[in-house]
DNA sequence: GCCCATTGTATGCGGGCGCATATAACGCGT
DNA sequence: ACGCGTTATATGCGCCCGCATACAATGGGC
């Protein structure tokens, strides 16, 4: 969002980091609205879906997990309602199946269907290709590298520093 | 959105754009989740209207500026039927004025109003200490600008290839 | 064994978004 | 001056999101 007052020229104090920080914003969304056209209309999801999915292919063991556990994988991009009418959708379109947890009354499991990994399969090449044609075809391997290398720092630290609410459940 | 499949350890062909990607990925949906809390908190103003009020702030002359030259500027994050409920929304909080253009019957004119600047200059500082807090912080000035140049080439590289659809109005 | 604070999930509600479409003004060709 | 394709903006509609809240199950204190 926002990439107001650039620094053009001979501006004000000049500050490289939310030069940084605007560059990165406007990457995001130019790349970030290609892959999802891509998404949506070579592979019929939805990005949450396929993040969703992306997420239950990974899990152990064969794409069960908790919903709990996908929120929190998930937050903050999803909500916990959301999150949850998200799967609903989901279990109506075939995608996952949703069962009560027999050790936790209060939990539901997903389990990935047959469907879904077909699904999610397909998707994937579409996205990482997309993400190559509209993201890594742009960027040498070696300013890639360095480029992630900056970018995981910043998560560390945030992860670090005590940022209030990052905890899912809060207030 | 989405970062599946991450590359931990000896995971397959190893794709550093991809990995670069993802780590984008991850930053931008962390740190924006916190920076537009406090724009909200506060600033009381949505990202949209922040957004929409940095573009005015820069419009010369003296924040006016053609409905359709914002939607250009902040496409694709809004679509043009977002952005006309956005101003209205804006011009209901009394931030813009909205004026018939008189070259061009078809067209509106957005005038900042003295409220809307100073809402947006409260709304900035609070902005950009968010940003320096929950980013800048923890990205050294030298590694911010080797960050800025890379993002800023791939900015350029996709402004050149012929992405389908750069185009605001397409189909 | 009973409370009761906590945890996991779902739902009512209001609001914002994008798509398709409508409306109105423009301007060029004739 | 008329027609018609184009451009600028607005609106109907359906969908999805987050917040607040409801509800059910859990487990530790006593």
């Amino acid at each position: 969002m926002a990439e107001p007052v650039r620094n053009g020229a001979g501006d004000e104090p000049l500050d490289a980091q939310l030069d940084g920080w605007r560059s990165l914003v406007a990457v995001y969304q130019s790349v970030l609205h290609d892959v999802v056209r891509a998404l949506e209309n070579d592979a019929g999801l939805d990005s949450g879906v396929f993040s969703a999915l992306a997420y239950l292919a990974r899990a152990e063991p064969r794409g069960r997990m908790r919903l709990s556990e996908l929120l929190e994988l998930m937050y903050p991009r999803y909500s916990q309602p959301g999150l949850s009418r998200l799967v609903q959708r989901m279990e109506a379109d075939g995608l996952v199946g949703r069962h009560a947890d027999p050790d936790d009354g209060r939990a539901t499991v997903l389990q990935m269907t047959r469907a879904g990994r077909v699904r999610f399969a397909r998707a994937d090449v579409i996205y990482t290709d997309a993400v190559r044609d509209h993201f890594g075809r742009h960027l040498p391997a070696a300013e890639a590298r360095t480029l992630r290398n900056a970018l995981d720092a910043i998560l560390r630290a945030r992860a670090t520093s005590v940022s209030p609410s990052r905890t899912v459940r809060a207030r």
